[in-house]
DNA sequence: TTGCATTTCAAACAACCGTATGATATAGTT
DNA sequence: AACTATATCATACGGTTGTTTGAAATGCAA
């Protein structure tokens, strides 16, 4: 990014923000050249094609994550529920981030929903770092030794964070003012995200925590 | 449907499996056609356009639907416990249905992933039901008053369901294979349908148990 | 200023999209 | 057999996609 001049940072940045927002297929050319102010072909000048374009975003999305800090340890063992905690408040602040921070991880949802198949690898690997690092928090909470149940209960957690990602067009387009839980005042307190983020780590330490009762009564 | 003939019928049912598989947009009246073996123009002459096919379709897929049977309360009031059980299992197989009656659902997350806001108040309708349906299972297990809370509850056991679909394409794809749950074989064998469910309903439970303690305790 | 490399731009390319047209084929009725 | 309504078909339309081209504009060194 370093070595772009200041047209070819313009389209890298407003391909993020569109590739975020509508993922490969729904952006075109001309949306991300009119939202930059360049001509069409200044695409194909600067990098060679859309897909290649895609490619330079993605990276670009990725150095710009913030949660590498409050995501990884810090070398001081904190209690493995705190960890859990930040875990999963880094995850759903990333979530709701709409700025350039949140980019990456919209785009990999737009990947993983409808796969280019572009950056199969790239992605892959970001994934399975990312479920390991809470493989080893669930460890040190529940001193489960089967990887098939940590794998369960990693799903288990992981999902009622992601889950926003998945409603947020609900909650964009208003598609139902029904649908829980963006359709009260509360939740538009400035609070909300917290409210959130305590209600989940609550949710995930029961679920955890009896399961780790089972197992010790033999289960 | 009975009032359609034959090529009308094939033409449905293709575009039900199309826009089920890719979504409104990726998919095709080419594609339809091919998979069907018409003609691109018998689309424009049965039905007037290709929002409409897809309207038209989408109300086919909901009446395939089976799990209504599965979710109806049938007068017998169960123990709360099993209307849990009960849901979330017909829940989890309607989202790993790949035939016919998960047409719908596989429907429903396209709409909300990338709306066409064709059919906004359709699948308002269908969600927010859905939503009531859990909500009262959740307030006769846990006796919670705050809608909010509620809502914040029905969220967590919602994703957990949910999130197979998220993953589909993970699996598809074999984006990875490295990613939980699917990568080892016990998830091949052909029970796992059941492991999941079980788990997903044994995590609920807990996580709704202790908030029930939580508020008896004065929480 | 002259000359050269870099950058911008309008215009056009082929391929695809959803849609429309009009001719042809088919089926059923008189 | 002749007529008519229905169904199917190849073909083309206007629009948009990603990409390419070649000329114009710009910046910079000699």
């Amino acid at each position: 990014m370093e070595d772009y001049n200041d047209t070819a940072r313009r389209i890298v940045e407003c391909a993020c923000e569109a590739f975020a927002q509508k993922g490969y297929k729904e952006t075109s050319i001309t949306d991300i050249c009119s939202m930059a102010e360049v001509n069409r072909a200044a695409i194909n000048y600067y990098f060679r094609s859309k897909e290649n374009l895609f490619e330079k975003s993605f990276r670009h999305a990725v150095s710009l994550i913030q949660r590498a800090d409050a995501l990884n340890d810090d070398g001081s063992e904190k209690p493995a529920t705190e960890q859990l905690k930040n875990y999963i408040a880094a995850l759903i602040r990333s979530i709701f981030d709409e700025g350039p921070s949140g980019w990456f991880m919209r785009m990999v949802f737009h990947e993983i929903f409808a796969p280019t198949l572009v950056s199969k690898d790239f992605i892959s690997d970001i994934l399975s770092q990312e479920r390991s690092r809470l493989d080893a928090i669930i460890v040190r909470l529940t001193g489960e030794t089967d990887i098939h149940k940590i794998r369960l209960l990693n799903m288990s957690i992981m999902s009622q964070c992601l889950f926003f990602n998945t409603t947020r067009n609900i909650r964009k387009y208003k598609i139902s003012q029904k649908l829980p839980p963006f359709d009260r005042p509360e939740f538009q307190a400035e609070n909300f995200l917290e409210e959130i983020i305590d209600h989940v780590y609550e949710f995930c330490i029961n679920g955890l925590n009896i399961r780790k009762t089972n197992m010790e009564s033999g289960y």
